[in-house]
Formats: C-alpha cells, structure tokens, sequence
DNA sequence: GTCTATAGACGGATAGAC
DNA sequence: GTCTATCCGTCTATAGAC
C-alpha cells in the first residue's frame, strides 16, 4: 500500500537528488546486501553519505529501524498479494495471476530481497519480530495454501513451495544472465507454472518413481 | 572428505560427552542458526558448555574458526559430490543420483544447512572467502552446470537450479512436516526428477503458455 | 585444558551547538 | 537538518597463573 518508494530508489543506480530519508534507504540498502546488517555501521552509511552519524538520528531513530523500514515496504507487498489472492476463485488462472504478480514483485525488488536473504538471521531478530524467520515462513506458507488444494498431500506442497521459489531465487540468480525481464520472466514463470499445473492434477509421481 | 563429524554431532540432540572441539562445534551451531553468527557472542558460547571463553581459544583461533570449520565441511561435502559427478556419464540415471546424494547431504547436514542460509552475509565476508557469496554460487553453478545439457537455454538452467532448490529448500521447509526421511525424500525428489527430467527434452513451454 | 583479568577496539546512541 | 563530542556497552583476543 504504501509502498513503491523503495523499488524506485533500488532501480536508481544512484539515489540522485531527494529526500534524505529515502537516500538514507538506498545506502543501507546496498550496504546491507553486500556486507550484511550487523558489518554495517552506521559511521559506514555516513560516510558514504557525506553527513554524520548523529544526522541519521534525525531521519531514523534506530539502525533497526532502517531496516525495518526495507523489510516492511517489502513484506507489505507480500502481505497485499496474500489479501488480494484470498478473495480470487481457486482456479488455475489465479494461480498463474499470483505467480506472475510474485514475479513482479521479486524481479523488482530484487535488490531487496538479496539483502533480505542475506540477512535473514539478522532479520528475524529484530525487536518487534514475531519469532525466528516466521514473518517469511508465515508468508510461504500462506503462499503454498493458495496454490494448493486444500489439505493436500505433502508432495503437493512441496511442489508448490518449489514454484515459489524457483521465482524467487530464478530471479536472484539468473537476473543478470537474462538480457531483458521479459526473458526472465518467460524462463522463470514457466518453470513455476509446469509445477503449480501439475500440482492440481493428483500425484502422478509421489512414490515408486525415484530411482 | 574429512567431513562426517559435524553431521553426527548434528543428529544428536545434546553433544553428550567427548571431543571439546566437536562440542563447541554443536552449540555453536545451534546458537549461530538461532539467533545468527554476528549476534552470537564467544561469552554466550562458552556459558552454555560451562567454560570460559578463553578455553574456546585453545581449541580455535578465532570466532571465524569456529563458523569455517563448519562451512568447509559442508561445502566439503558438495565439492565431493561435484567431483563424482563430473567423471559420470551425462545420463538421466547420473541426474537422478546426483539430485539424490545433493538430497542425503542437506537432508542430513539441515541443520549446518540452516544455518548457513540463515548466515549468508557472514560467510560471504569471511576473511579468506573468495569474494561476496560467490563460494555458494560457484556450487550452485557447478550442479546445474551437471544437470543441464553444456550451453543450455536460459530457461533450461532455470529449470535445473529450480530442482536444486527445490531439494534444499524442501528440506528446510518440509523436514519437519514430514513423518519420516523417506515421505520427504519421495516428495522432494519427486519434484527435482520432474524438474531435471522436463529439462533434458527440448524446451517445450519457454513461450507463450504464461498466462 | 581451563581459568582470571584485561587490553584494545568499535559500535550505537545522546546532548547540545549551530 | 546537520555537526562535534562523548558516554557507555560489548566484543574479540591475549597474557599468564594453575
């Protein structure tokens, strides 16, 4: 909902002219995903700034609270996919819909879901988090439960979990490989789609089949 | 190759008695999955084995020892299983295997496994790490280098990682849900083999079935 | 092999001037 | 909104006794 500010300052090489807050964002962002949260000081985002560390007092009232502000932009486009997904039909076509909107929300963000993947251990022990990684498995498994039948088997669940996440690290990986995103796309999604589809039929595969 | 202690001490609920060394290696894996490795304190490592820190330096030069120790043996692991892999013949039949000692080795190390995902900014910057993640990357190129036909499609490399990832992160997911190693084996195995097998025929769906 | 004690460094956060 | 200066805590690592 609130959310595009990041995407658009990841998608600057460099943060330009603006907010300082939002400059603030894209700095830490780029340190976090290359060093890591916790190697990152905030005399290191200072300095890369051209102010001083009391100066991000200003804007943020903790380091956490830095990244918490990326995690939840983030997270919250997740959480509007979820909300939007419950209310379609189960059908195959909103299947393919939620995948292709994953898509876009990790091709685009795909700054920051590196950082996120990076620093998942930092992440989850953030002050008003839940507990451990839930906030991403409470996520994946409400992501599974709509590409599934419910209560279906477990092979079922794998094999959508398995969609998702050939999206997602599709993306982390073969972004720079892929010419344009709508090659990308194109590898990406049809890869994730093969499993969603094949999860609907019942397991062809499940047993026997493995050696 | 020197590398079955780390998986042993991981089965076992408590370290029970022996080797000091191998029981830091215990609780620090543990505690660096918990909570992560830069927020994990010697001080905090050593209290719960009831030593001092100091008697941790006897053992391990520095608190990085600790971590690569563990890393080495488990990328150790999947060195070993490239190398066999690579004097294979390009078959489905070696695919299917390669996918299922990848299985045995994240299935039984999942822990370790955990544990490095949970870390990837900290292992990234490791003193004598190459550079940034790439000691994770190498690995996976290395594998889908394997399943792959050489000089594949996008699409088809995709499709590769996407088993791989499947595997590990089947594991991660799933290892608990499951009743036994065999259920989890069968359905994550089943999804790679689909993945593995769709691969090596032609692309059939890289175009136009995307929504 | 394990201990006590401490050095030495650095990070997050705040106070208060401008 | 940004700066200087500083406090306070914690951490890694070492020295040296037992």
């Amino acid at each position: 909902m609130v959310n595009r500010r990041v995407d658009e300052i990841a998608a600057e090489t460099f943060p330009a002219r603006g907010g300082t807050r939002e400059r603030i964002q894209s700095v830490a962002l780029d340190l976090f995903a290359e060093q890591g949260y916790e190697r990152t000081s905030l005399r290191e985002i200072a300095e890369r700034l051209g102010v001083t560390k009391a100066a991000l007092y200003y804007h943020f009232k903790s380091k956490e609270d830095i990244i918490a502000s990326l995690v939840s932009d983030y997270f919250g486009q997740i959480d509007d996919l979820i909300a939007w997904a419950r209310q379609q039909p189960r059908t195959r076509e909103t299947r393919a819909e939620v995948l292709d909107r994953y898509f876009q929300i990790v091709a685009e963000g795909s700054d920051v879901f590196r950082m996120l993947q990076q620093n998942q251990a930092s992440i989850g022990s953030l002050a008003h988090a839940k507990q451990r990684s839930e906030l991403f498995r409470e996520r994946m498994d409400a992501l599974v439960d709509l590409l599934c039948r419910p209560g279906g088997s477990l092979a079922e669940q794998v094999r959508a979990a398995s969609a998702l996440v050939s999206v997602s690290f599709g993306c982390m990986f073969y972004g720079d490989k892929a010419a344009d995103r709508e090659e990308l796309r194109d590898a990406v999604l049809g890869v994730a789609l093969e499993l969603a589809d094949a999860g609907d039929r019942a397991d062809s595969r499940t047993s026997g089949s493995t050696r």
